[in-house]
DNA sequence: GATTGGCAGTCACGCGAACCGAGTGCTAAA
DNA sequence: TTTAGCACTCGGTTCGCGTGACTGCCAATC
């Protein structure tokens, strides 16, 4: 039904719709695509493709332009994710090439991602995993407040704040920090707090506070730590590219203020290859209209799977937006993976 | 010269201005406001206020629009800043009532603020005073990499990666730890930073660089530790008001992004009373055409004097911005102060 | 059967004219 | 000093028209 020629049709338009953001019609398609055939050829074709909904048109004698349907075969199947250029490529070197801290790696690299795409950029903050317990601090803010203080032998370090039933004074506090760092460290963290509950019970009532606190923290540690995080750059191109979503750009600001929205989109995004493509009216569930969501996978060494992505109109250049986000992302896996 | 029924007409002319995004005309001013005159006397002081540059006319026969003059006399001699209603107090007791967390808390704050505002609200992180070195931690991330985890006596925990020359195995770092708390614990930062660096000439080349590393970490700390970074909440806002930015709305995001512009912004603004208003092309300096920011200081126990604030349309309300800004404000300092 | 050229029909868009109305500035009178 | 009246200005809206970019269909052609 739908011929070999017809998919190439609709891969020009979606090409110059996206660049010109105008309904393109049959006799432009033949004039900047060198296909052998005339206008009228084209627009059987083009006929074709109305039929399946793969394209549409705003009005009567108009030109067409992809739906939400064309995007999705246009991504799936006609799309070439053609390899960045060298240029940027050494961008992302040079851009990501050194950084200690993971959060300043994670702010450039959803910089990067922006500039690269000029899109909205988002990349979910990695979790930590297999984390033992180093040691384990406590500072007297008040009489009855006590921070609690966690570091990991990853490095990740997290803090809590206890309220206490009766007053602790600092030398309390000496002895059950000792009793604590030999209870917990080297324990992985739920383990820890297993030990830390089973502790609560012959600790008498004022320490009981903190022991709960620890081990509140330390079970938080364990399952999803600043997963629930999202770190963004690029919040000027969502307004650049106002007009291409339907008046409702609110929706997708909102969304992204929300953070729980964007991160439970990529948690429905586990595609095998790596990279994945939410199209249009896909999101609509979420108050994203006319939006699009191209995320990867990444890995950082001693974290767990997350995912880094773009969020844009409908109306985006897949090609490059893929190719972006996938380099971008094996960046982080790879080269950063070998150290 | 300027009567003072003249700077009454300026009052109902920003406020209807405000209200209604239209240039407001005698007529108009008559029928809303109660004046005892005639639409052509208040012309009269409209053409008074007209030659001291307060309100000008958009073209020939139209209504008129308040100056940035005519604005910054309306914040400084006009502007009634009622206090909230009942309701916006509890609001803010409820959503700031109970929150343990720092960052919370400034993330509620932020929200709240946007809310009462209806605007993009801004926090600036506190930073810490006085602190003193409780513990030093180093955690052995490879061979040759060391995280450096610093927490002080008021709770602040600060982290940093340093390279070694050679690799170092646990047992040296363990008795590295030992000296280095030896030194450092119970000093003040720069204290603390000093000792190190003496710390430095005795040590041999392969703790040099851990040491070097903890001191700049501790200068750092005593420094503007944080003090970067802000806190954002209520994008939205900006989007909905967007027409009154004329156009260059992508001015304010990048600043908003960019963060030190901001930053910049509120060093700027120290005002006795607390609250300060910049109005304007008074921001012009910072790529914020048509901008205004209304932030007031705030003080958190235990840490230095800090910034919140709004950043909106020059065309806002002033009025229930500056109110709002000054009641979070006061009450994080006073009621949160008190505990 | 696929392709092509030709031709009529449709509709958005841009432009100018006419019109309306809100609002001013000025002047003379109260 | 205030007021009423009046001429004038000018932005915004509406209407009609012409233009151009398309499509859809049909008959001829390869």
């Amino acid at each position: 039904m739908v011929s070999e020629r017809s998919l190439a049709v609709l891969r020009a338009i979606v090409q110059d719709y996206v660049a010109s953001r105008e309904p393109v019609g049959s006799k432009t398609i033949v004039e900047r695509h060198h296909f052998g055939v005339s206008a009228a050829t084209i627009r059987n074709d083009m006929a074709v493709l109305e039929e399946e909904e793969l394209i549409a048109a705003p009005h009567t004698s108009s030109g067409r332009i992809p739906t939400d349907k064309g995007y999705r075969v246009f991504v799936d199947q006609l799309a070439d994710v053609r390899p960045l250029t060298t240029a940027q490529r050494q961008a992302i070197e040079t851009f990501l090439g050194e950084s200690n801290d993971l959060d300043e790696l994670l702010a450039r690299t959803v910089r990067l991602v922006a500039q690269l795409t000029r899109q909205l950029a988002v990349v979910q903050y990695p979790t930590f995993q297999r984390a033992r317990v180093r040691h384990v601090e406590l500072v007297s803010l008040a009489p009855t407040r006590v921070l609690c203080i966690l570091i990991s032998d990853t490095g990740q370090v997290e803090q809590r704040l206890a309220e206490l039933d009766q007053p602790a004074d600092e030398e309390t506090l000496g002895r059950l920090r000792n009793r604590l760092n030999e209870v917990a460290a080297g324990l992985t963290m739920t383990d820890a707090a297993a030990a830390l509950s089973t502790e609560t019970r012959t600790a008498d009532r004022a320490h009981a506070e903190v022991l709960r606190t620890l081990a509140a923290t330390l079970a938080d540690q364990a399952k999803f730590t600043r997963s629930d995080r999202l770190v963004v750059a690029g919040a000027a191109n969502l307004v650049r590219t106002e007009q291409d979503f339907a008046g409702n750009i609110l929706g997708v600001i909102e969304a992204i203020e929300e953070q729980v929205v964007i991160l439970k989109l990529f948690g429905e995004m586990t595609s095998e290859e790596g990279i994945a493509v939410r199209i249009g009216r896909e999101n609509a569930a979420y108050g994203l209209g006319d939006t699009s969501v191209v995320s990867s996978s990444f890995e950082i060494p001693g974290r767990d799977v997350s995912r880094l992505g773009i969020v844009g109109p409908t109306r985006m250049d897949y090609s490059q937006s893929m190719a972006a986000v996938r380099a971008v992302a094996r960046y982080l896996s790879r080269t950063l993976g070998e150290n």
